[in-house]
RNA sequence: GCGCCUGUAGCUCAGCUUGGAUAGAGCGAAUGCCUCCUAACAAUACGAAGAGAGCAUUAGGCCCGGAGUUCGAAUCUUCGCAGGCGCGCCA
């Protein structure tokens, strides 16, 4: 039963006006749903208090409705609580999947993200995409979608052409030497054209199917690649595919693409030889619209490359993690594949995260890598436990300082600029990961003391104060979450919402004894702290943070 | 120069899509509280002290600035300002 949806529906019986809308008063102590009158004024030609004292008359009361309090030109409604808290609780008793409104029922979904260029060791900026794809694709996922996680490996281009030139000559390269040799390789090319000519002509051989260039491409990409997803996998994010990007050169799929853009009659090739899109009408915010898509000497760039990958993805929907820096180039992509009739990727865009130095920048090497903020967090994460209890489990304190780092970056919304603080993003205090995990340890701790299995025969009205009707408001509230987080692909709302609830059970937990209650109210508590316990495991684990029982 | 995003407490962020009653958190600061997390005492009982990733109270805001729409603006419109990102051969 959907309290909110009553009130309305009672409200536009009475009113015989519809689309009305009711909200939550600023204190539950004014009541637990308001409707303001001000919008009614015009239509009925009196004053908003007037309405409000009239309507609070007419309305009479109900199993829902105990109470209406009129205050000035707000009607102010009193629920039922009794059967308000029995309603939720059983819901969430009953459904393991709590919060799941089905939404992906039959329907699948690909989901690409992470996908950096596989150079180096990932920074914290590019981390971010990881985290959110990650996220995303278990909210999916838990509202039923069939989802596959694709990483484009961006295995061909200057980047790795640089690299290679620059691992010339050494035999042992280990992931750790690759980001000092990418920048070092990227000063000498800058300085020195010479040198910039000879990672164009590496590129040159090997889109010409040079058989040895192609083998040192593929070590380094190989050696990149093993090195970043064993740090992701560390955090507990996978790819069910890797795909890369030199197989739509190798077959063929480039030269398909541009076949089929000349059909268009919008491809052209320009005075230096390149073959370029015309992207004039598209309302592109650039001086020039169009879209490179070879060099002069026939090679392939990226958006040509990419455009083939679109195009060759599973049919159906797809959604795309990106960097803000890809927003126009994703309009200019979303514009080629619309002209080739074909299906468009939803986007997720997050901005950088900022040093206090300037922005990250892997060449430049003015980083902070993903890795160093794993280890320093889980440093400290052993350091805390073992403060505690002495010994220390390895698997605790990853669960602990990888929650911690998760909802650090999960927590913010993904279009603001971050400033990345070692303090703040180390803090296990408040606002944070192991906040969350604590409220679910406490909950866990409380249950072991009790021994006993949960009695879910319970009078529902013995919860009553303010505490326990908050939370089981919001314990309420969660399906709702999960869908706006679902719709709009924002793990943010879930970070936040279970900050909130968290909060709550503290609360809860500060100002209500369970243990010691009276037997009824007793039993009627551990069920509200079972159901706050599922919700937040649940919630966590869109986030992809580990729970424990102990901590 | 043009386009997109952002600007809310000293710092880090919610809230803005759908305008509504005193603008919310966390960190940091000050003062308290603590039962069932964690940890260690005392004990017939009452209590005292400690630890803590727990809780509360207080201090801290012209919601970047101006103008407009509205009964009502952090929220909508518009003009500025500041930061981020982008604007043809990087990906």
């Amino acid at each position: 039963m959907d309290f909110k949806k009553e009130i309305i529906k009672i409200l536009e019986k009475e009113t015989g006006i519809k689309g009305l809308s009711v909200e939550i008063p600023p204190d539950s102590s004014m009541g637990d749903y308001a409707f303001p009158c001000f919008s009614l004024a015009k239509a009925m030609k009196k004053s908003p208090v007037q309405i409000a004292e009239e309507l609070g008359k007419k309305i009479r009361l109900s199993k829902l409705i105990q109470r209406i309090d009129v205050k000035g030109p707000y009607l102010n409604f009193f629920i039922n609580k009794g059967s308000f808290a029995g309603d939720v609780l059983k819901r969430i008793v009953e459904d393991k999947n709590y919060g799941s409104l089905n939404l992906g029922k039959g329907k699948s979904m690909l989901v690409e993200h992470t996908s950096i260029n596989p150079n180096a060791s990932p920074h914290v900026g590019r981390a971010r995409n990881a985290l959110i794809g990650d996220s995303i694709v278990r909210i999916l996922r838990f509202q039923g979608y069939k989802v596959e996680t694709h990483y484009f490996v961006n295995d061909i281009g200057k980047q790795i052409a640089m690299l290679v030139l620059g691992a010339e000559g050494k035999d042992k390269i280990t992931f750790s030497d690759l980001l000092k040799m990418y920048v070092k390789i990227n000063k000498k090319v800058e300085k020195n054209p010479a040198i910039e000519k000879k990672v164009f002509e590496l590129l040159n051989k090997l889109e010409k199917g040079d058989k040895t260039v192609r083998r040192r491409f593929k070590k380094i990409v190989d050696i990149c690649i093993k090195g970043q997803t064993k740090i992701f996998s560390e955090m507990d994010i996978r790819y069910d595919k890797f795909d890369y990007e030199s197989d739509y050169l190798w077959s063929k799929k480039t030269d398909d693409i541009l076949k089929q853009l000349d059909k268009k009659g919008k491809l052209f090739t320009d005075e230096e030889g390149r073959k370029v899109l015309d992207q004039k009408g598209y309302d592109l915010a650039m001086k020039v619209p169009v879209l490179v898509l070879t060099r002069a000497d026939g090679t392939s760039l990226y958006p040509l490359r990419d455009l083939a990958y679109h195009i060759n993805k599973k049919k159906g929907d797809s959604i795309i993690i990106l960097g803000e820096d890809h927003k126009l180039y994703h309009h200019q992509l979303s514009a080629a594949l619309g002209l080739l009739n074909h299906k468009i990727p939803k986007v997720v865009h997050y901005s950088f995260i900022l040093l206090q130095e300037g922005k990250m920048s892997t060449r430049k090497g003015t980083v902070v890598l993903l890795e160093d903020f794993m280890k320093e967090a889980l440093e400290k994460s052993k350091k805390e436990i073992g403060k505690r209890h002495g010994a220390v489990k390895e698997e605790n304190a990853k669960k602990i300082a990888y929650g911690a780092i998760k909802y650090a970056i999960l927590k913010v919304s993904s279009e603001k600029n971050v400033m990345f603080n070692w303090e703040q993003a180390l803090s296990f205090e408040g606002d944070t990961g192991p906040y969350l995990q604590y409220a679910y340890a406490r909950i866990c701790s409380i249950f072991r003391k009790y021994g006993k299995k949960i009695d879910y025969d319970v009078d529902y009205s013995l919860l009553e104060s303010k505490e326990e009707i908050e939370l089981i408001k919001m314990l309420g509230e969660f399906p709702e979450i999960v869908r706006s987080a679902t719709e709009q692909l924002k793990p943010h709302l879930i970070s936040s919402y279970i900050y909130s609830l968290s909060s709550g059970f503290s609360l809860f937990y500060n100002s209500c004894h369970i243990l010691k209650a009276d037997e009824d109210i007793k039993k009627a508590r551990l069920v509200l702290i079972e159901c706050v316990k599922r919700v937040l495991g649940n919630g966590l684990g869109l986030l992809g943070i580990d729970v424990l029982e102990r901590m």
